[in-house]
DNA sequence: TTAAAGTCAATACA
DNA sequence: TGTATTGACTTTAA
């Protein structure tokens, strides 16, 4: 028995390895009769003595008799409500489905037992597409995280044409009157500020890394869906999960002031890399730390970088 | 270990 | 109100 959720599980019916036979194991305590009674009841008739009677196991006896009530019992239960141990609603073809029997769909994937129809097709557990936008959940009913994941992750195999992928989800934003926060966060998770940025000046696809490649797949992707598939997504109602908490919490942007951007600036100007020793100097003057002050310039670099592409 | 790239998110700006 | 900028933090790669 599956005792994390009181669900007999596939693994429970599989012959012992020992090969005790269900009959050894009961007779033990003497009282056979009584629990074959009990154990009958609200189950078939007869569904212990297949085990009991010598011989009868053949190659994969719980399959076999499983078939064989579901074939049974098909025509008389097809209309009548059938419910789990819990009372959840199974329908007909799920009660008689051995590879689930005693198994939610998806616990199939823990059963040792193999289906008993090869050519049966798996039942596909669909979940809700989530879009985890920071700060916010969103949830839509009929497209799925699998098609999600299928559609806008589906890797390409050649380069992109960042500059070109760009240029034209703007122009289906322009034209369907859709602004960038809600495409960064519904399409690409991404924040509108990013979007911003990677779209003013998108860097080739040779010069991306993985991560920033893997936006560029989403965004290349989203132009292959219909408008109908693409206003399906951006409709999922967005749920905020602020907390006053977390409103309390936010942070202040430092500013460098407009003097101290001009001397920054004006060091830039001769030298983009300065080195340890200036670096200090600066933040001590500026009574601000190393790393602010070294931020200032890795950020210039890299944005200048950019601009000039 | 360090620089570069990726990113968030506050806030400036049109 | 939507977009652009940018300080700061995180991840990646050399």
């Amino acid at each position: 028995m599956n005792t994390a959720n009181g669900v007999k599980s596939g693994m429970d019916f599989e012959v012992d390895q020992e090969e005790e036979t269900i009959k050894e194991l009961v007779g033990k305590d003497g009282s056979l009769e009584d629990i074959v009674e009990r154990a009958e009841t609200g189950l078939e008739d007869g569904f212990l003595d297949y085990f009991l009677e010598d011989g009868a196991a053949s190659e994969d006896p719980l399959s076999h008799l499983l078939d064989q009530i579901c074939k049974e019992n098909s025509g008389e239960k097809e209309n009548k409500e059938n419910v789990d141990p819990f009372g959840n609603r199974l329908n007909g073809q799920q009660s008689c489905d051995s590879v689930s029997f005693g198994l939610y769909p998806d616990q199939q994937v823990v059963s040792s037992i193999g289906p008993i129809r090869q050519t049966e097709k798996k039942r596909m557990v669909s979940k809700p597409y989530e879009i985890a936008a920071p700060g916010h959940a969103a949830v839509i009913r009929d497209i799925t995280a699998e098609e999600l994941k299928n559609r806008l992750d589906t890797p390409v195999a050649e380069a992109i044409d960042t500059k070109r992928t760009v240029g034209d989800v703007k122009n289906w934003l322009k034209s369907n009157n859709v602004n960038q926060t809600t495409f960064a966060e519904k399409v690409l998770e991404k924040t509108q500020g990013h979007f911003s940025v990677i779209s003013r000046n998108p860097a080739p696809w040779e010069e991306l890394l993985a991560p920033g490649r893997a936006v560029f797949v989403r965004m290349h992707n989203w132009m292959k869906l219909s408008d109908e598939e693409k206003m399906k997504i951006l409709s999922v109602e967005k749920v905020s999960v602020n907390t006053d908490l977390q409103e309390k919490m936010k942070k202040t942007r430092f500013t460098f002031p407009k003097e101290q951007m001009e001397i920054l600036m004006g060091i830039y100007e001769v030298n983009d890399r300065p080195g340890k020793e200036l670096i200090e100097e600066l933040a001590a003057k500026f009574s601000l730390s190393f790393i602010q002050i070294k931020d200032f310039f890795l950020n210039r670099r890299r944005r200048a970088k950019k601009s000039n592409l």
